[in-house]
RNA sequence: GGCCCAGUAGCUCAGUUGGUUAGAGCGCCGGCCUGUCACGCCGGAGGUCGAGGGUUCGAGUCCCUUCUGGGUCGCCA
């Protein structure tokens, strides 16, 4: 039921009420967001996007008009004309941005009506799976809007930026081919070819080298990435990134551009002023310092290397660890000597859980004390020597690892941030920081190969070059990262652009020219054509609006996501097809087994 | 695929050692109130305690299985 809206026309947005308005007469449209009753006064609250309006019928003034108000309810969608008024003072709302006015209505139409809401569109804390299921309701809700509003003007902040300094932006199809190395893709079965077919987009890397090739030098594009690997808090099957490459560059190049883009960002859409230019820090370093390839530098408490002080100690844990060529290494977690006994064992599983086999620790108490899981194997100046290298003091709580660097990085890297949070110790701001000189190759123990660790257009740096054949693992990339508060929110590299070193990466990823022209065919065609040297970068867009926002996960700022198991609680996607649908794509499912 | 956490009214939650008829706030329905705005007051409806099985004289509570959601490891060039 509703009636048609013919003949009214709106004139305003609800928030856009004001007291210049005062005397006019106005029409708004909107959803109900409260009625109030008062006997004989009604008292509706209409909302749109933005802001809320309060509407006034009076019983005496027309009967019919007030039996129709009072048949409203929540989050109907309805129509009123009348003329703005001033509220006496002492019904003046303070907590109201139009509360010091209202409309006195003088037509009302219900323009839809609503069933009663599974949830109130002003209710705080709504489990996030009715939030999706009833996505519609809960993009109602004013923080909702604004982060979508926050959304679009950051796009359009990145499109201006780029167009005026001299970038175009072009599409690339969504319907390309699978290749070898990289992430699941999602593939779109061809009704022409049946037996082959298209991969939706991981990212358009080989596209925009292409449009290199090509000549159009400076591209960026907001494309939609997908990826069908499992789900966490920070990744979607979908996500946008800014999607940016440029011709005759190098790393300084890619990175100024960079910057400056989330200058402007920073500037236009949150009036932050952030450094022109941001720290560089080699992967060596991040790990050393913090245990991370994306560390958060707000806070403190870096990683140190105690293996010279432990060495040939009783301590099996450690020397065993030593012996086979690792490290023993710790971090301090400040102020944290008051953290429970049940705390430090959580604690000890989270680095469990990145596989190193435990924690020790050292507790300096507040009066002075020490208590350690170590003290059996080490004097107590051994342990006030460990201590002082951490600059320990009371109060503070010093964990300790000892495996092979890899775990040792990894194990301490979560135990720091988790102890900052735990301590409250991640001050407010933003910190960019640029991590560099990233390792190209990556071993895989179970392929017994290596892995490109970006992708396999990365150029290595020059230097290393000669090492590619003899020592893989220690060749370096011309790739950087940009990490904004622990959070990688770019990725880029200056690609291989001349032919030979193509084929040595190509040899070097375990691949034969043949089997490198089935995965690659076209783009290595492409190669041959004149390549100017080319780098770039991809942002990634929902997690740049999540910091922005405030958020923590990438599904307060995706309108639709999808949920752990990839699927979408309000479209119920994915779905199963029609047998018809299938036979057109000449496609066969297998029967479910018994254990499925 | 592994591990951890959660699931009680439409929503958010409480529910003691296993013990009477499972509660609250909000929402919803009805009534009253001429300046409400988190309106107030009176009354009312609403429950397969996620599902299934087990232990027990007795299960929201204990055990097993399973489903759903969240986090995380693997995975994510």
């Amino acid at each position: 039921m509703g009636e048609s809206m013919t003949g009214m026309k709106r004139t305003h947005y609800a928030g856009e009420i004001n007291e210049k308005l005062i005397g006019q007469t106005v029409t708004v449209m909107g959803w109900v967001n409260k009625q109030r009753y008062l006997s004989h006064l009604i008292f509706i609250v209409v909302r749109d996007r933005t802001g809320i309006v309060q509407v006034v019928v009076n019983e005496q003034k027309n009967a019919a008009r007030y039996a129709l108000a009072k048949s409203i309810r929540g989050e109907y969608v309805v129509a009123a004309t009348g003329v703005v008024i001033a509220r006496m003072p002492e019904n003046v709302n303070p907590n109201m941005p139009t509360g010091g006015i209202e409309i006195d209505v003088q037509e009302l139409r219900v323009l839809s009506e609503s069933e009663v809401p599974p949830f109130q569109v002003a209710d705080e804390g709504v489990a996030l799976d009715m939030r999706l299921k009833y996505r519609y309701i809960d993009l109602r809700r004013p923080e909702m809007q604004k982060v979508f509003e926050m959304r679009h003007k950051t796009a359009q902040v990145v499109r201006q930026y780029l167009s005026d300094t001299g970038f175009l932006e072009l599409e690339t199809p969504m319907l390309l081919n699978s290749s070898p190395e990289g992430a699941r893709d999602y593939l779109v079965p061809s009704r022409m070819h049946p037996g082959s077919f298209y991969a939706l987009p991981q990212s358009p890397q080989q596209l925009k080298q292409i449009l290199m090739v090509s000549g159009f030098d400076k591209y960026f594009q907001i494309a939609r990435c997908f990826r069908d690997e499992d789900l966490r808090a920070d990744r979607q099957p979908e996500f946008t990134q800014v999607d940016i490459e440029l011709s005759f560059v190098d790393e300084a190049d890619v990175m100024t551009m960079a910057e400056g883009l989330m200058a402007k960002i920073f500037k236009d859409i949150l009036n932050v002023d952030i450094p022109k230019t941001f720290p560089i820090m080699t992967y060596h370093e991040a790990m050393e310092r913090f245990g991370s390839d994306k560390p958060d530098t707000r806070f403190g408490m870096e990683l140190k290397d105690i293996s010279d002080l432990v060495r040939g100690s009783d301590f099996q844990v450690f020397s065993g660890a030593l012996d086979a060529g690792g490290s023993v290494r710790g971090v301090n977690a400040q102020g944290c000597a008051t953290m429970p006994r049940k705390k430090i064992d959580e604690f000890v599983e989270l680095a469990r859980t990145h596989k190193a086999k435990g924690l020790a620790w050292i507790t300096l108490t507040e009066d002075g004390s020490v208590k350690s899981t170590i003290s059996k194997f080490f004097t107590e100046e051994q342990i006030a020597e460990i201590a002082a290298k951490f600059d320990g003091k009371p109060g503070d709580l010093i964990f300790l690892c000892a495996d092979v660097n890899a775990i040792v990085f990894e194990a301490l890297g979560a135990v720091r941030l988790a102890a900052a949070k735990w301590k409250n110790a991640i001050p407010e701001g933003y910190e960019f920081l640029w991590v560099t000189k990233f390792p190209l190759l990556e071993y895989s123990p179970e392929d017994q190969r290596y892995f490109a660790a970006h992708h396999p257009f990365t150029s290595p740096l020059e230097e290393d070059l000669p090492l590619l054949e003899s020592k893989p693992s220690e060749v370096r990339a011309r790739a950087y990262d940009l990490v904004l508060n622990g959070f990688e929110i770019c990725g880029g590299s200056i690609r291989i652009h001349q032919q030979d070193v193509q084929k040595r990466m190509f040899a070097a990823l375990g691949f034969t020219p043949e089997s490198a022209e089935e995965g690659f065919g076209y783009f290595l065609e492409a190669l041959k054509y004149g390549v100017p040297p080319h780098g770039g970068i991809a942002m990634g867009f929902d997690r740049l609006i999540m910091i922005i926002t405030g958020g923590d996960s990438l599904r307060d700022v995706i309108l639709f996501p999808k949920v752990k198991d990839a699927s979408c609680p309000m479209t119920y996607a994915p779905s199963t097809v029609a047998d018809v649908q299938l036979e057109e794509l000449g496609i066969a499912l297998r029967p479910k087994k018994d254990d499925e």
